[in-house]
This record gives structure tokens, sequence and C-alpha cells, in this order.
DNA sequence: CTGAAAGCGCTTACAG
DNA sequence: CTGAAAGCGCTTACAG
């Protein structure tokens, strides 16, 4: 059936018309809020809508107005699989979300350079914005950048990694500290009730999300693994090869390592390490995001788990988050909130199926 | 910025119509494939189609044609807490769906009763439904209904268990199999080097869900674990007291039980089992669905994790499953990947917030 | 087989 | 401060 035939159809701004005595137009009016209308006529307008319980068609209501959606990811312009992926999700979930009026497009910015980064702020402009989502390390000019944009009306998500001091309406991401935590219980858990250290190995020791999943790893680790002696942390930047030598060093130096923590993208060389160093037992490890490295030394056992965000789900949040702000509408909180994923061997989702289409 | 300024805006019927020398009565027969219309002016028509990347507005067509999508969620009556998280999960999405024009309701049907279910069923017809998501176990007449339906032309999709010999379109819901393998590897990871047995507690022999868990537990058990042994299935059905005393006193035969796994919604009988039975170690347990009573026992340390699909995810996918179907749209397969979730303590989240709603 | 006209529910100039 | 008319992009009778 696809006919609506029931009776108590839903009202329209006709009804409400007729209802209170005026013109659609007027209608029109009182439902956003503009100017120029009598309060009497305000409240009879008001008054109409309670009686017949009217709801505005949105989609209609957009179509009229050829209202269109501009949204901008401003993105970290770094070379890791996590980063990738993520854009991949975005481009793909912009691409459903373009029958829905809304243009969302990608802006890559230097993580390094800052003058760079400063001028790619200073081109987004409120006039042709409607939305943000960033995601980029906590600087003043970032700060000063959200504020700007949020004041001339443009809706704003950190993504990822949140903007805590900024005035964005909404962070896209999973909790940092939380994840953390549940790296440690899988490594405690896993290295059973052998005594030992840690390593931990982090791509920037100043990244906000590094800092707090540590923070969370070490406070679960004292609480219930007395056993275990996280070692101070690695920096690998983004680098395969620092990252495998410092490992290295690492376990060389210390013969009682029974776990590993990537907090970073550093698998790649904390794997090369682990091979190379051929420890008599295995080394537990945990990595965040999954990426084409951390499946394949899921695969061959390397690693033992990954701790990841769903690149889908962060693209798709923040849309919708961006396009309820924009229609000053509810969002629905269970439905935003960013799941930590514990994914090992078992319940990997098969690889990405290319945009695969059904049907 | 609100208003479509760019120059190369969407082309729309209209200029399909000036382009192929149609009217948009004619361009709207050969958009939706509607007979009568001469071979050559589809042609001309779909030439200009292509030739002008026309894509259309699936809103406006629902706006004018005042489509309404009719679907229905056929669940057991159960009481069980993932049941009721699964209804509320529907509830609120078919709230925000109906924004969309779908109109989504609930049928509870015995899960006992086949004479009653066999009435609910034949209520179903095709003129007053475009979409059904049907949880129900496998027999013929659930079969035949799906046949039925789907002759007239009804979306149908099976919702966490599935209908494999049906022709439902679609299934909604996890791996079961690789859900036993999960749960599979974290009992044998979180066991260490111990040997001795598993207790398995399932609420039905027969349920399909069921069944493919344990397939996939005892696999990886048998791959990777040999020092775990599993028992055969403990039988307890939705009784707490039946599951209590049955895991007691399989605990009491087996002095060697380092796990259990409780495959359906058995966990309270199990854990009050555990706690009287009160072993000098910890036993490792390992659940399926998050509910109230599963949060609590994580909390309390008595059970290790819980496998879980996400109840809010399974209803909007079969949403969102069901109107593709209807407009005969392509679906983006890695968004309905219904994923295998790991719940440990830390990295639940927070409980459900009662539909909130920000600003 | 094809088209002119009216309409879906809402909004936008324009006129008063 | 308010309304009549036209229009968003698409579809539906109706007429021919």
């Amino acid at each position: 059936m696809s006919e609506r035939t029931n009776p108590n159809a839903k009202a329209t701004v006709h009804d409400i018309a007729r209802e209170a005595g005026v013109s659609r137009a007027t209608v029109d009016r009182v439902l956003n809020n503009r100017p120029g209308v009598r309060k009497l006529t305000i409240e009879r307008v008001q008054y109409a809508i309670e009686k017949l319980g009217f709801v505005r068609d949105l989609s209609a209501a957009n179509l009229a107005r050829k209202r269109t959606y501009q949204f901008v990811f401003m993105l970290p312009d770094g070379k890791g699989q996590f980063l990738i992926e993520l854009r991949n999700s975005i481009e793909e979930a912009a691409q459903s979300a373009n029958f829905d009026r809304v243009q969302a497009r990608i802006v890559l910015v230097s993580s390094r350079d800052q003058n760079k980064l400063t001028q790619e702020l200073n081109v987004l402009q409120p006039e042709n914005l409607d939305g943000l989502a960033i995601m980029a390390n906590e600087t003043p000019i970032v700060r000063d950048t959200i504020a700007r944009l949020k004041a001339g009306g443009v809706a704003i998500v950190s993504l990822v990694a949140d903007q805590p001091n900024s005035e964005r309406d909404h962070f896209v991401g999973f909790d940092n500290v939380a994840a953390g935590r549940t790296a440690a219980t899988l490594i405690g858990g896993f290295v059973g009730e052998k005594t030992g250290k840690i390593g931990v190995v982090v791509t920037s020791l100043y990244a906000r999300d590094m800092i707090e999943r540590r923070w969370g790893f070490d406070a679960l680790i004292a609480e219930r693994f007395p056993n275990l002696t996280p070692l101070p942390s690695i920096e690998a930047f983004d680098s395969p090869e620092l990252s495998e030598e410092l490992t290295l060093k690492t376990l060389e130096e210390n013969d009682d390592i029974v776990a590993i923590y990537s907090v970073g993208s550093s698998v790649k060389g904390i794997a090369a390490a682990i091979k190379k160093h051929n420890a008599p037992r295995h080394i537990v490890c945990v990595d965040h995001e999954l990426t084409d490295n951390s499946r394949a030394l899921l695969e061959s056992r390397i690693i033992d788990a990954v701790i990841t965000q769903n690149t889908g789900h962060l693209a798709r949040s923040a849309l919708r988050v961006l396009r309820a702000r924009c229609d000053n509408a509810a969002i629905i909180q269970s439905q935003e909130h960013i799941r930590i994923e514990v994914l090992l061997l078992e319940n990997l989702p098969a690889k990405r199926e290319q945009q695969q289409i059904q049907n």
C-alpha cells in the first residue's frame, strides 16, 4: 500500500491557517519565528498548532526553500590508515547524504605547518558554511576559528579528538580514557598471572587522544593488575622505522616485557620489532584503530585485539549532528554514542566492501 | 549559507522534458517505468537523463505521491530484557523515521501458541503493508507467510534470527557462528593456561541462533584451546530458577569447571549458581546481549564480558533496508553490517538515556 | 501514446 | 502587520 488513506491525516499549514483564520504565509512566519506578526496573531496560530497537533514536514519545507546544507570536514593531511579510512567513510556518507540536500567536502590541513593551517582556517567563512566537523590538535588558532564561526552561526563538531575548551556544539568520537581502560583490561586478562612490564608506544606525547588513553590505561592497570608495570611512553610519530627501532630497543633492555600497548598508529613497527626480538613466549599486544596492518597482524596472531571506533559511524554521526544543529532539531543521544569497539580475529568485520552496492 | 547559488544546479524533470522535447508527465512515466510510452520516446528521455546527469529528488517525489511506508515489526512476545530493549529501540527509531514518511508498528506474537501465531500472520496482507521485519523461529507457517507476502510485493527482512530457507530480502543481525567464536576466544584467553571444563547454558536447544553460536564456540575451542572441554548444553528456557538449579548441579558435579558460556538469556540464574557454589577461584563467564542483569553482573565482576548486538542499530538498519527495498534503492553494505560487540566493564555504554533529547 | 493542469506541504517575494 | 500568487521538484488524474 502506498497512498495515505487514513482519515486522521496529518494537519498541514493549510489546516492551521484555516483554524487560526489567517493566511498560510502568516502561519509560516510564526512557524519560523519570523518577525512582523502581531502577538495576538502569533498566539492564535500557536493555539491552532497545539490543537491540531501539527508537525511540519521538514522535507517539504526544504524543498520549498531550496535549502542546501554546506558542510566541511577538516582533517589532518596525515597518511595513516585510520585517516584514510575516515576520509573514505566521510566521502561515502556524504554521497548518500547528498540526497538529503547536504553537500559535504573534505579539507585536509597540514598538521605540522601552523601557517598553512592558519590560512586554511581563515578561508572558512560563515557566509558559505553551515557546519564544520574538525579533527585537529587543540591550538589557539583552532580555538579562535571555532569561536569565530560559531559566532557566525555555523554548527561545529569536534571529531575523534575533542576540543573541550572551545565552543563546539558536540564531540563525535569515543571516550579515550575509557578506551585506554579497555585496552588495559584486555592486556591484563590475556597476560594472566604472569608478572612483568608493559611497553607503551604512542604517536605523539602531546596529542590529547594519546594522553587520555594512557591515563585510562595506567589507572586501570594500577587498580586491577599489580603484577604489571607500564613503562614510560615511547614516542614514534608516524614513522614505522622509528617505532620498530625504539620498540626493539625497549624489548632488549627489558627481558620481562609481557605485553605492548600500541596507543597510536605505530603497530607496523612494533610488530616488526616483536618478530625480530623473537621472545620465547607470546607477547600480548593490543592496538588502536582497525587498518590493513592491524587486520593482518590480528590474522597472524601477532596482536591479540584492536580497539577501534567505526569510521562509518563517525562520519554519519557528524553529518547527523551538524544537520540537526542547523535545523535546530533534537538528536537522539543513544544513536550518536560512539562505541569503543573491541575487535578480535573472530569478530572482525569483513574487509571494506569497496562501496559495494546490492541489487 | 542556504540558497543554492551554484550555477551548475541539479537538473530537474523540467530540464529533462525540455531536453527530450516531451512533457514532464512523459518524463515521469519513463522515470517510473510506467507503461504506455513509445520506445523511441523512452530512449530520447533516457538520453536526456544521461546527458544532464539527472538524479531524481526522492523526497519531492514522495511528497507529490503522498507516499507513506507501512512497516510491521513482528517480534516474539517474550519478556526477556533483550526483547524489551529491542522493542524500545524500534519504537525510538520508528518515531524518528516518522518524519521520513514511514509508519512502523510492532506486533507481538506468541512464541509458544502456534495457532495464535498463525492467526497473527494471516492478518498481514500485502494491500496494507510495504515491509515486514520478522524475528521468529523457522517454521513452515512463517516460511509460507514470508513467501505469500513477498509474492504480494512486500519487502521482508529477518531480524536477529535468520530465515535462511525463506525468501527474505535481507537478514538484519550478526553472524551467530562468529559470535560463538568470539565468546570462545575471550573465554580461552581469560582462562589462561589452566585445564578444565566449560559449562554451556542455552535458552533453547532448537533455536537457530543458539545452535549457531554453540557451533562456532566449540569449533574455536577445539582449534585453539585443547586445555578446555565444553560440556553438553544445559537448556534453561527463559527460567532463572531452572537456569540456577541446573547450573549449580553442573558446577557441583564437575569440580574442574573453569568457565561458563551463557549462550542465551539465562545469566541471572547462572550468576546465582556461581555465587552459591562459591568456587575457590574465579570462574570466567561470558554472556550474550547487554541487559540490566548482565550490566550489573559485569559491574560486580561475576561475568567478564558480554557479546551483544546493538538494538538501536538493529532497528535502524531494518528500517533502512526495508525502505531501500521499497524504493528499489541500493543499500550501503558496510553501513548495514551488524557488528559483534564485545563489552567489558570498561567500554560499557552509559545506561540507556531514556530517549534523551538535547537542546 | 502524450500533454496541460492541478496538486503534495511549505516558503518566498511582492503588494498592500 | 497580513495575504494572494507563484514556485520548489515531482506525480496524478483527466483529456485527447
